[in-house]
DNA sequence: TTGACTCCCATAAATTCCCATGATATCCCT
DNA sequence: AGGGATATCATGGGAATTTATGGGAGTCAA
């Protein structure tokens, strides 16, 4: 499970380690973990191998020449399988870099199944706006409404 | 089941003991343990695992764009999975600490199947409006035999 | 040979582990 | 029931490990 926010470093060589909980998480599990453009905000989503599977599968499932099977295609094509170094870092491809507007800081953003890696600009954005929708409408029901069982 | 209401220390290192009690019935659950931000208040709540799996596993139910989906991922990346040591302590991540006001002391407060930690301030604040509303409102009614439909 | 990429090693800072202690609570024996 | 022995809890501090990060040597392809 990818859980916790952290801001990391992008070196010269797009190089940047991926949080330690992280790497666990995919060892423990024996994943490979794979990197893709993310088709709602401008940033980088890091999955494993099998939770891609499923998006694979998912598109078997729709019309093969619907508008929504072209899309995810095209992400398919975008995404890449990264490995980390030694030192638990991976490379980040320059296209990716391009599109989600990095330099030289990421933000890791882990929200259970996936994560999501921002620049720190796009990040501080999206976090303020979580937080007006929060005060504005409350917190979601699912909350509220623990089951107790 | 977190019960009971604790004052412990946070010391420099941003330890604090977990209260016993509170230890037992996570061990016993053989339960990693979550922490994060609360969505209603100004302190972070503590819970299982397992708890925060389900959270996890209702956002995929939900419309992936849907503001109830934004601001739960938000708190899956809010959130840490910690683990206590030897004798029993965690260590707060600085953004949990900040968040709540910590500083040097902690207030523990069992609700069930999780548990919030106040900074003392707050918790007497919060006790305080309590105690108020019972005192207007008179005790509220309780339904203990709620059909789970 | 040059540039891009992959390993490998080095290091400072942060984190975790380990042992020590005082306080409190629990037990047990008379 | 008293009182001492024993266990447990909360806390402090230092040592050892891990993490994140920088830089360089080796490798491969054009």
């Amino acid at each position: 499970m990818f859980l916790s926010t952290s801001h990391n470093k992008i070196d010269l060589k797009c190089r940047v380690s991926i949080p330690a909980a992280y790497r666990f998480f995919l060892e423990k599990s024996d994943e490979q973990l794979i990197l893709f453009k993310s088709l709602q905000f401008k940033c980088l989503e890091g999955t494993s191998f099998s939770r891609m599977q499923r998006y694979i599968n998912a598109i078997d499932e729709l019309d093969a020449m619907s508008d929504e099977a072209f899309v995810l295609r095209m992400m398919m094509a975008d995404s890449f399988e990264t490995k980390f170094d030694a030192s638990g870092r991976i490379v980040i491809p320059e296209t990716l870099m391009n599109f989600a507007e990095l330099s030289n800081k990421a933000v890791f953003m882990g929200i259970g199944e996936s994560f999501y890696i921002w620049c720190p600009a796009e990040y501080e954005k999206q976090y303020k706006k979580s937080q007006k929708i929060l005060e504005e409408k409350g917190p979601p029901k699912l909350i509220l409404n623990k089951k107790t069982e």
